[in-house]
DNA sequence: ATTGTAGTAACTACAATGGTTACAACGGAG
DNA sequence: CTCCGTTGTAACCATTGTAGTTACTACAAT
């Protein structure tokens, strides 16, 4: 069983804090709060920094974001730090038998409800915004 | 970036095999249309087993259903191969600073939203069933 | 008894993950 | 201009899940 990276989890927790508390918000301050390497966040924020989220501030250090709280979902943070490529949830055995009349047919009509599913749960991480989730933390 | 194992996708080709072609269905015979090794198609066929969806002959070979095919649905299968446990299909950072409004919170928050996602995904899965889409194949 | 099959254990190769150390590049503050 | 804390990377490493392979035992019908 392999799950969706935590890169993903990381990533919004950084969101957070950039918008709870700009000021302070050096690769060192995130580390802490998420208990992890400095090295992982400064990685996590580059995907951050090169989907256009966030800013960062080489040399005096510190990041802020580059979109309102409310108009980033968790879709986008997801897709950032491609922690799954394109319509690529689900992964399937390639090069069935095509002599076979299940194996030169499954593919397509599997991959179509599988792409269905994967769908339904993007557009559900699309509608939870990072402010929804920042109004709870008091 | 990690997908979902293609245990999933092989032992919807198995179940399709089975429901499609009963009589011929050896581990040998799935491997072949499968186009991998009959060891993989065993190991798939036992956690089938154990879910109770299919039955299979030692000795003399062979399986079969122990469902209708309208009565098997993708995520009846994507539970069998346990591709992913319980709620976990994403992987969440460990113990975030507790010490920190950020830290604290964000856990329960996002779990919640990431839990709902997973759901989506899952029900998704659950309205198709096995012979929608055995009668894509012609 | 022979034969073909299922059931497993043990092993390999590979890739993604999460983490670490080390170091260069940057930008204010003194 | 120099120092210092920070960001940006490169190069590793250990761990883990995956997919596949070989080899062997257990089984059931002929």
């Amino acid at each position: 069983m392999k799950q969706i990276s935590s890169r993903f989890s990381v990533a919004v927790h950084i969101l957070s804090l950039i918008a709870v508390s700009p000021k302070e918000c050096t690769g060192d301050f995130i580390a802490d709060s998420v208990n992890t390497n400095p090295v992982i966040i400064r990685k996590i924020m580059g995907m951050l920094k090169k989907a256009g989220l966030v800013e960062v501030r080489p040399g005096v250090g510190g990041a802020s974001l580059l979109k309102d709280p409310d108009q980033i979902t968790l879709l986008d943070v997801y897709r950032a730090v491609d922690v799954i490529e394109d319509g690529q949830l689900f992964n399937f055995h390639d090069e069935p038998n095509q002599d076979c009349p299940v194996g030169r047919n499954i593919e397509s009509a599997l991959r179509s409800e599988l792409r269905d599913a994967q769908s339904a749960m993007e557009q559900r991480l699309a509608q939870v915004t990072l402010d929804q989730l920042t109004v709870q933390f008091h």
